[in-house]
DNA sequence: TAAACATGTGACCAGCTGTTCAGAAGTAAA
DNA sequence: TTTACTTCTGAACAGCTGGTCACATGTTTA
């Protein structure tokens, strides 16, 4: 039904490696975001993957923090907060609102939010619904 | 209005850092979720923190693929693709079907499916709204 | 049986990440 | 002014991560 490896699959040059099903490789590849777009998606995953800087953007979620409350929500010391507040920052998913000495932090960014909303979400639901989980 | 360090927080002990908004804090602080499951949203949004999975994962949006088929289109090695499956299937975001010397793997997660959904929907969103976002 | 094939695995390694430390910068109070 | 305070920053370092390589495992074909 389908030929093994000598259709090619415009896209995929890169590669010397065999391809079973030709037709649904080329579809994934179609519909397979730019690298660009990738890489930058990737990088927002990349940001709540530590759980410091996640707890500093679950505090967030309600409302603007100073980074010493901020340190001390996320246990994190003021230094190792103030880096990652810096690195939210260059990714412009926190903003800063400066008070004297002070620097008031928060959530910038709808796509994130949505995401801290979608995780906080599943946390409570599988706590309640599945205290474990079993193989299929 | 606040007391500014003398009023305790009850569930810190590990810091001797000020606190400006107490109350704040104390209301963040309640709201966290527990520590193991701040550590598996940290990881499974890890998991999606590497372009490679990414790509494997987007692949397998579609249905169960091969893995050298995933191979190919995640721009990875065969090996390399077998240990990010692995991490993967670890995680229990993805399963496995063996047929004779193949394998296919599936995505077995729904919260993962949705967030990776959402990200595609953010993709194409913002690059037709948004070429180009500037500061606030 | 032997050979080709698809996948899985362990060891190793370059590069990245998150933290601490020491100190700088800027602000507010004394 | 000096002092205290809040935040920011660069350097250095340990630990983790993701990749390649060589090879093992198990399967199908000749």
């Amino acid at each position: 039904m389908r030929s093994p490896a000598d259709r090619q699959v415009s896209a995929i040059d890169h590669c010397t490696a065999r391809v079973v099903d030709a037709d649904r490789v080329a579809s994934v590849v179609s519909r397979m975001p730019t690298e660009a777009d990738l890489a930058d998606t990737a990088d927002v995953f990349g940001l709540l993957a530590d759980p410091g800087r996640l707890r500093l953007l679950l505090a967030l979620l309600q409302g603007e923090l100073c980074v010493c409350d901020l340190a001390v929500v996320a246990q994190l010391s003021e230094s190792a907060a103030s880096h990652a507040l810096r690195l939210l920052r260059a990714h412009r998913v926190v903003a800063v609102r400066r008070a004297g000495r002070m620097a008031y932090y928060r959530l910038d960014d709808a796509h994130v939010r949505l995401l801290l909303d979608l995780a906080l979400a599943h946390t409570e639901h599988t706590e309640a619904v599945h205290p474990e989980r079993e193989a299929p």
